[in-house]
DNA sequence: GACCTGCTGCGGATTG
């Protein structure tokens, strides 16, 4: 018994809550963390009470009588440290632990009253963390030298991107101004099988890292739906048909842009109005203003008896708690299998609810895709992750904090905590010490005597506000209302004054622009187009792909298409219908006519683009569409064979043509918020690391069959 | 044919 195990405090909690029991992830992680020290990863689905299954045997172990923060929780959100600030208040305060909010809009005054007594249990995001290494690294000694437990909520969004490897760091960097071993609890989604050797890898330590899973799983109930949209904007009957859909339930719309959130919410809410139907129709995305953003999931959170329809993007797919609503649409295909998950996971939350979900496409590769992902989904596939192995730009990021942590050092003190750090494990010492001694030429470090400290470049960098984290944002016009803020939009040629934009369901139009002062001033209007938004492009996995093609070429039914998908998916299947296919990975249809070769590579959008570029070593100019996985060249059928070995050849040089291409197109590197300050010889590496995929390409490329009909 | 995330310290003016 679980229960039993913990303090009589604890379990006087407990018996005030009048729980009736532990849930399963509960009980296993409360008599795991209470009789070991290892490292545990706990993954359920949202609302499985992962918060209390961490906290209870934590807060019940802890002794919080000796001076220091005790327990630090990190959260790659804002909001979710201030939703979740309630429920671990809510669990110390009998216990008369203290609980401190510590991000770039908690209130200064309790910072401080911290500093000045640090005691309890602390929320906070990477950001801040680094912030404080820089800043005041006295502070990170005081507050965090004697720390028993670090918790990590929503572990999942840190697997496999650069904000990870800087986690990684900074949780090593945390360890090291401790004298005993800080136990780190990971919050998880589910990841799959695979991917939790990912996880444990953040933590620093994979082998006494443990998985405590509770893979229960809802029925979740699918219906396609298909309306050709060929203009920009959604057709009539796709429209009439989503709001037949949705006028009577409690939903959530992912229609996979900005723009389309905006155009969804004004649409529907025109419909709604026409039959005299709710108004409550809204659109959730990071450019609509936070405060508006709160209050859309503040009724969604509180509200029980009015029906709504929010349109939104990924701001509503991580774990900020929005209840629970009856129905999520999705608007053509999701990129990932991992997003349909999360978008799926947060219908139908109460225990006991099956899951409803529609899913709309509007042209023919959409649908296909998005059945690919929905029999992904069903047989519990999940993209793996992967995780950079020779982070070169977060290593100059990490070294210039470092000397400014310590205002220098000598180079064997820096060299010692950069081996002590498992995040650039894999990067060598030949590499590390030439990567120093290039940013000492470079004056990002300086060598003073036998110290090396920040050099004046790199001043520029350590002192700038952007210092703190390591992803990129773009520049943004702030939306004005008679002194009311309505959100942010990029720069666009459409921003121009008596022009129309939508934003936060509403339409607007522009009546001033401040360049200046980046702002605009708009009234409200009754027509008005979307707002345009810049992005860069999705990366589907190839087993995605490989999926669609097995589609196209079986002839199993699917119950969860309506009519007309049910005839797209057969018009598709009878395009390739003369196709001879065996094998998913290599065979490759192909049309030829007229000099040129049409071919269907069905694989992944990185090797699409890695192959695209060899390509173009040729001579060739493919063009890749991405959508449909295909290239147009130049060539004919019986030049394929010269093609493949040219292909090959040109690989065995890819480090010239890559350096080439750097010099020449500074964007190749822009992925990187650091790459840009890396010399060339290393952008290289990580660009191949991160931007192609070269291995799986020139497996491709080696095994390639291309079928005719 | 994309989405999302966070942010110090200081000086000076203003307010209760």
């Amino acid at each position: 018994m679980s229960y039993n195990l913990l303090s009589e405090s604890i379990r006087k909690y407990i018996r005030d809550k009048r729980w009736e029991s532990l849930r399963p992830i509960q009980a296993a992680a409360i008599s795991k963390i209470l009789s070991t020290d290892n490292n545990y990863i706990l993954a359920s689905r949202t609302a499985s009470g992962k918060t209390e299954a961490a906290f209870l045997p934590i807060l019940s172990k802890t002794n919080f009588n000796t001076r220091g923060v005790q327990v630090l929780y990190i959260s790659p959100l804002i909001a979710l440290i201030n939703d979740q600030f309630f429920r671990i208040e809510d669990l110390c305060k009998d216990l008369e632990i203290s609980v401190t909010k510590w991000h770039g809009e908690a209130k200064k005054s309790l910072k401080t009253n911290l500093i000045k007594n640090p005691n309890g249990v602390v929320l906070i995001t990477p950001e801040s963390l680094e912030a404080m290494f820089v800043n005041a690294p006295y502070n990170v000694s005081e507050l965090f030298g004697n720390l028993k437990y670090i918790v990590i909520d929503e572990i999942h969004s840190f697997l496999g991107v650069d904000r990870g490897l800087q986690l990684m760091s900074i949780l090593s960097r945390i360890q090291q101004v401790n004298n005993t071993k800080i136990i780190i609890i990971g919050l998880s989604a589910t990841i799959g099988d695979d991917n939790y050797i990912e996880a444990k890898r953040l933590t620093g330590d994979i082998d006494i890292t443990k998985i405590l899973l509770d893979r229960a799983k809802k029925e979740t109930k699918a219906k396609f739906k298909y309306f050709n949209s060929n203009g920009a904007e959604l057709s009539l009957e796709l429209l009439k048909d989503l709001y037949k859909e949705t006028a009577t339930n409690k939903v959530l719309i992912f229609p996979n842009s900005r723009g389309r959130t905006e155009e969804i919410a004004v649409k529907l809410r025109k419909i709604s109005d026409l039959v005299k139907g709710h108004k409550l129709y809204f659109s959730h995305h990071s450019s609509v203003d936070k405060e508006i953003r709160e209050s859309v999931e503040r009724f969604a959170k509180n509200n029980k008896r009015f029906n709504f329809c929010i349109a939104c993007t990924s701001t509503l797919e991580l774990g900020i708690d929005i209840g629970t609503v009856d129905k999520i649409v999705q608007i053509d295909s999701t990129h990932s299998v991992s997003s349909l998950v999360q978008r799926i996971g947060r219908s139908g939350r109460r225990e006991g609810e099956i899951s409803i979900v529609n899913l709309y496409a509007t042209d023919k590769w959409s649908l296909l895709q998005s059945l690919a992902c929905w029999n992904l989904y069903k047989s519990e596939f999940l993209e793996p992750i992967y995780t950079a192995k020779k982070p070169f730009d977060i290593l100059l990021h990490q070294l210039l904090s470092i000397l400014k942590q310590l205002s220098g050092c000598s180079r064997t003190e820096l060299f010692k905590r950069i081996r002590l750090n498992p995040t650039f494990k894999e990067i060598t010492e030949v590499e590390i010490n030439s990567l120093i001694d290039k940013f000492i030429e470079l004056d990002y470090l300086e060598k003073i005597d036998r110290e090396l400290i920040v050099g004046i470049e790199g001043e520029y960098i350590v002192n700038s506000r952007e210092f703190y984290s390591v992803f990129k944002t773009e520049p943004n016009f702030k939306v004005v209302h008679s002194g009311k803020k309505i959100g942010n939009i990029p720069f666009s040629p459409q921003i121009r004054i008596d022009e129309n934009i939508l934003l936060a369901a509403k339409i607007w139009k522009i009546k001033d622009i401040d360049f200046k002062g980046s702002k605009i001033i708009v009234i409200p209007t009754n027509d008005g187009k979307k707002p345009l938004f810049f992005g860069g492009v999705g990366n589907i996995h190839k087993r995605i792909r490989e999926e669609m093609l097995r589609i196209v070429k079986s002839n199993i039914e699917y119950s969860e298409l309506d009519d007309s998908s049910c005839a797209v998916v057969a018009e598709m299947r009878n395009d390739f219908k003369e196709f001879r296919i065996n094998n998913l990975q290599f065979d490759c249809p192909i049309i030829e006519k007229e000099g040129t070769l049409l071919i269907y590579t069905f694989t992944g959008s990185k090797i699409n683009r890695s192959l695209s570029f060899l390509l173009s070593l040729t001579g060739l100019v493919p063009s890749l569409d991405d959508h449909s996985s295909s290239f147009e060249l130049a060539i004919n059928k019986s030049g394929f064979n010269q093609l493949i070995q040219e292909l090959k050849s040109k690989y065995e040089n890819i480090n010239e043509y890559l350096l080439i291409e750097l010099k020449e197109n500074e964007s190749l590197i822009g992925f990187s918020k650091w790459g840009k300050y890396l010399p060339l010889d290393y952008q290289i590496e990580i660009v191949k690391e991160r931007f192609y995929d070269f291995e799986n390409t020139i497996e491709l490329i080696n095994n390639i069959n291309l079928v005719e009909t």
